[in-house]
DNA sequence: GTCTATACTGTGATAGAC
DNA sequence: GTCTATCACAGTATAGAC
C-alpha cells in the first residue's frame, strides 16, 4: 500500500472517530510516521483528505439511487434495494459512520454537500413514495437504524471480522428491513 | 429567560448542528449577542457549557434505566420502556441529535463519558437480554434507528412542531417499536 | 518524497477597566 | 454583567532545502 492510500486510510479512521474537525493534519502525521507539512504534499488541503476518505462510498451510494429508478413499487426492487444498502453500510462501515456521526454537522464542505444531496434525494425519494407518518417513519428507522447499528465503536461485538458472523448479521439485517418495509403502501408514480 | 439560560440553549443547538468542535465560543457569543469573554463568565469553560446544554439529557437516559430494572421479560415492562425511551427522544431532540451525530467522536470530556457509560449500560443491557445475533439487531435497529429518525434537519416534514403531528409520530414509534422488539426472545435472568 | 522553517489565522482562556 | 486587551497555543497552509 502506497503512502498515498495510507494516508487516506489513516484519515477516513480518524475522521471517523475523532471528527473531522477534531482531527487534526498533525495527527493524522504522527500516526503515518510522518511530518504535518508530508501529509500536505500529498493532499493539497485537509478537504482534499477527506474527500479522498469518502468519496468511494458516495459513489456506491449514488449507484443504488440510480439503479433503483423512480419507485419501490413491487417485491423484487424492494429487495434489491434492501440488499445493496445493507452491503453498502457492511462495506463501507468507516464512511457510514462517518455520516452517520457527523453528515450533517459539516457544511461548505464540497464533499459533504454531495452527500447531503444524496440524504435528500433518499429523503425525498421516501417521502414521494410514502403517504403516511408511520410509514415515513418505517423507512427513517429502517435504513437509519442499520446504518446505526453498524456504526457503533469497534468493541461492539457486531463488529467482528470474522466472515461467519459478518455472513449472519448480513442475513438478519436484510431480514430485518424487508420486515420493517412490508407493511409499507407505496404510492403508485404519477 | 435568563442570559444564562440563553447561552445554554443556543451553545445546545450550536454543538448539535455544527459540532463540539466545530463551534467556537466566539459564534455561540456573536448569536447571543455577547463578547466572548462575557460567555466565558456565565461558563467558565467550553465544556462546561457543553455540560449544562446535555446534563439533562443524561438525567432523563439514566432515569429510565434506574426504572427498567434488569431484564424486559414481560410485555408491561417491554411496552413501558419503549414508551418512556420514545420521550425523552421526543422532549431531547438536539441533546439526541447531538450524540447521535458526534457522541462517539468526543473524548476526553468529563459529560461526554457519562454518555459513553450510559451507552455502554444500555448495551450491555440488551447484549444480556438477548442471545442471538438478529435478536441484537433488533434492539439496536429500534432504539437508533428511532433516535436517528428524530435527529434529521429539521427541514424534515417529521420535525414540524405541530401537537398533532408530534402525537402521531409518538404513536407511531412506539407501535414501530414494540412490533420490532416483539419476536426478542428475552433469556431469564440468573 | 520528505523534511525544516515559517506565516497566518482562529481558538480557548485570563486580567482588568467600566 | 459586559467589555477590551492580551495571551499562549494549535490549526492549516506555504516556501524552500535536502
Amino acid at each position: 500500500m502506497s503512502t498515498h492510500d495510507d494516508l487516506r486510510d489513516i484519515a477516513l479512521r480518524e475522521f471517523a472517530y475523532a471528527g473531522y474537525a477534531g482531527t487534526s493534519l498533525q495527527r493524522i502525521a504522527e500516526i503515518a510516521g510522518l511530518s504535518k507539512s508530508s501529509v500536505l504534499y500529498h493532499y493539497e488541503s485537509k478537504e482534499a483528505l477527506l474527500q479522498a476518505a469518502v468519496g468511494p462510498a458516495l459513489d456506491r451510494v449514488e449507484a443504488i439511487l440510480d439503479a433503483v429508478g423512480d419507485v419501490l413499487d413491487n417485491t423484487d426492487a424492494r429487495r434489491a434495494f434492501i440488499e445493496a444498502f445493507v452491503d453498502i453500510l457492511l462495506e463501507q462501515r468507516l464512511a457510514v459512520h462517518m455520516f452517520i456521526n457527523q453528515g450533517q454537522s459539516l457544511e461548505d464542505v464540497p464533499v459533504i454537500d454531495r452527500a447531503n444531496e444524496l440524504v435528500v434525494r433518499l429523503s425525498t425519494f421516501f417521502a414521494t413514495s410514502v403517504s403516511s407518518v408511520e410509514d415515513h417513519l418505517r423507512f427513517g428507522i429502517a435504513l437509519g437504524g442499520a446504518a446505526y447499528v453498524l456504526s457503533v465503536k469497534q468493541d461492539d461485538p457486531l463488529a467482528g471480522e470474522d466472515p461467519e458472523t459478518a455472513a449472519q448479521v448480513r442475513a438478519a439485517l436484510v431480514k430485518i428491513l424487508t420486515e420493517l418495509l412490508a407493511p409499507v403502501n407505496v404510492k403508485s408514480q404519477g
